[in-house]
DNA sequence: ATGAAAGCGCTAACAT
DNA sequence: ATGTTAGCGCTTTCAT
């Protein structure tokens, strides 16, 4: 025989069917258009479910429904707090609206999360969430075949798979640039970490300086992810190379909050000696001492926005496009100077 | 006609079948048991399943095999950083031996959890992986009525669902008080956020404190997440009730980091006129100014613990009972002096 | 408002 | 080493 039996409670629908005297089919309308079954009938079922405990078989509904009511979402590292807001917001709005999330850790390898998506669509999810937009051919084409309602989020881009939400890092460095440079500063130092976007926001921000004419920029980049540590070592080793006062623009505000505490133990003066200029926002930018100037990203609400788009399309099957560019805001708190110099 | 095509390439396995000359079964086994199939069949299927990009429907496949390939992992909160070493750890294990992770969101409330379960159930996960000991009467009853195999963590418990790895709260709390009373400290103050298991480790401490006659712990706890505004606003109001020189004691890395801040910009030296003492050793902590003396919980260490335990259960089928107490370690840094007042 | 029959795509069990 | 058959638990379609 082949099977064997799968239940929680030791009960099918069928099962649950014959004690309340329905057929499995209002069983199941029960549990998923209860507004089709009458109230008396409805109750009857509802009773036995309770009583039994009975817990349906998703895997079986998805199968016959081809409807999964998983969507998979995609992040690079669980251990990178930027993407954490984003990360619950997007859950929290999945489970509100009865889906599942499955998760996929990407890593920061287009190549790594083209391997992961087979392993992904073998579920038959019914929506993707990506974090980025940088994959690879065969992952875009794949995607696209399938007709998987996408989100690509925390980018931008000129062919989206699908749907997108997110932000321009190209802007990010420019704006950074400018916005500095016309606080009067023209000694920059810059510490980045090499994942994919902070290396466009870096980019970006030392052609800007060019543009200016500034191109003595300290650059330090790292290959671990960003942590306290790294913003230490990189105020340390900016300060071997040259110890004029400068601004010091991280691609992390953990990078940033290093800085400061590098700066606070060696009894430098911030905004005075060294000025810090962060990225994301993170909670805990407006408290450091002094208060952290940064670039503000709203990630829950790009979360939120993401989930949104995506639950538009599998409630109502409207084919919008969605393109949102949610901006980000410069923030100046104490950590730099608004005077010129 | 019931059902309707869903596949990711347009065909099924009995497509492939039919196109590599062979049943389907074989293809199936190509997939789950290749070392079963004669190398030339082997390389035929794959052949095809290449060109075509098939993809299997592991729905399908679950409900005939009564094998999802799932694991539930239940995290109270995604932005809370102590959980993420452990759920990245736990997530990489999973993937590498071929299992998914399905993602729950449980909160803090034992109830909410309980609400989620079903949910969790309706997919047939081979494993969970909670967070916590806490739970209502019936998630306990439940879980151990399916007989699915369960991993309790970050805690410790007398009757465990199933397995367990974690760590005693409660010894947390006694051995942080018993270190810093033998260090000299007399005069203490508490941080605490509500969560059960930072509010056991108050608990705990305060006991133990009142043990050698101290009860007059200036105590202030929160209600938010633990982050650094926190912890400013915790020395702030500690220091508006009591100058006296004392060690703040944090159930928080992050709260200890604040209350960290608020001193600097106080200007108030640390350890001498407060000291500090934290939790959870996380990434940051080394790196504080000064840093940061605390509680190390391996929380990578956990997760791979965790994930192992489970992987044996699934793939050897042992019933071992593991119940694994993982320990803390306490780290004297410079938040606190060791030498007697 | 409810039901009967068929089938979603895959694999367990039993052949050969 | 490979194939045949039946069925996992659910929901679609069509009927009443």
């Amino acid at each position: 025989m082949p099977g064997r039996k799968q239940t929680v409670s030791g009960l099918r629908i069928a099962d649950v069917a014959k004690m309340a005297n329905v057929a499995p089919i209002t069983v199941s309308r029960v549990l998923n258009q209860p507004e089709q079954v009458k109230e008396s009938t409805r109750n009857r079922v509802l009773k036995v479910i309770e009583e039994t405990g009975f817990v349906p078989n998703q895997n079986a509904g998805a199968l016959a429904s081809n409807r999964s009511r998983l969507v998979a979402v995609l992040v690079p590292m669980l251990t990178n707090p930027l993407f954490s807001d984003t990360f619950q917001a997007i859950a929290e709005q999945l489970a509100a609206n009865g889906y599942q999330v499955l998760l996929g850790i990407s890593g920061y390898e287009a190549k790594q999360e083209q391997e992961l998506l087979d392993v992904i669509l073998s579920r038959r999810p019914d929506g993707i969430i990506l974090t980025g937009t940088v994959h690879t051919e065969p992952s875009r084409k794949r995607l696209r075949a399938t007709g998987v309602p996408v989100v690509e989020t925390w980018d931008v881009s000129d062919s989206p798979i699908d749907m997108l939400v997110g932000f321009s890092h190209e802007e990010v460095g420019r704006r950074v640039a400018h916005h500095l440079f016309g606080q009067g500063y023209r000694h920059f130092a810059l510490l980045s970490v090499d994942d994919p976007r902070g290396k466009v926001r870096a980019q970006a921000f030392l052609e800007t300086l060019q543009s200016h004419g500034i191109t003595d920029v300290v650059h330090h980049s790292f290959t671990e992810l960003p942590a306290l540590e790294q913003g230490r070592e990189g105020l340390t080793r900016i300060l071997e190379t040259d110890s004029a006062p400068r601004v010091v623009v991280c691609t992390s505000d953990t990078l940033a909050h290093g800085v400061l505490t590098e700066a606070a133990s060696r009894h430098l003066k911030v905004p005075e000696q060294v000025s810090v200029f962060g990225f994301g926002d993170m909670s805990f930018a407006a408290h450091t001492f002094p208060p952290l100037s940064t670039v503000r990203i709203d990630g829950k609400r790009l979360g939120q926005l993401a989930a949104a788009a995506l639950l538009r399309r599998l409630k109502n099957g409207d084919h919008d496009i969605v393109n949102d560019d949610i901006g980000f805001t410069l923030i100046d708190r104490h950590s730099t100077r608004v005077q010129t110099p």
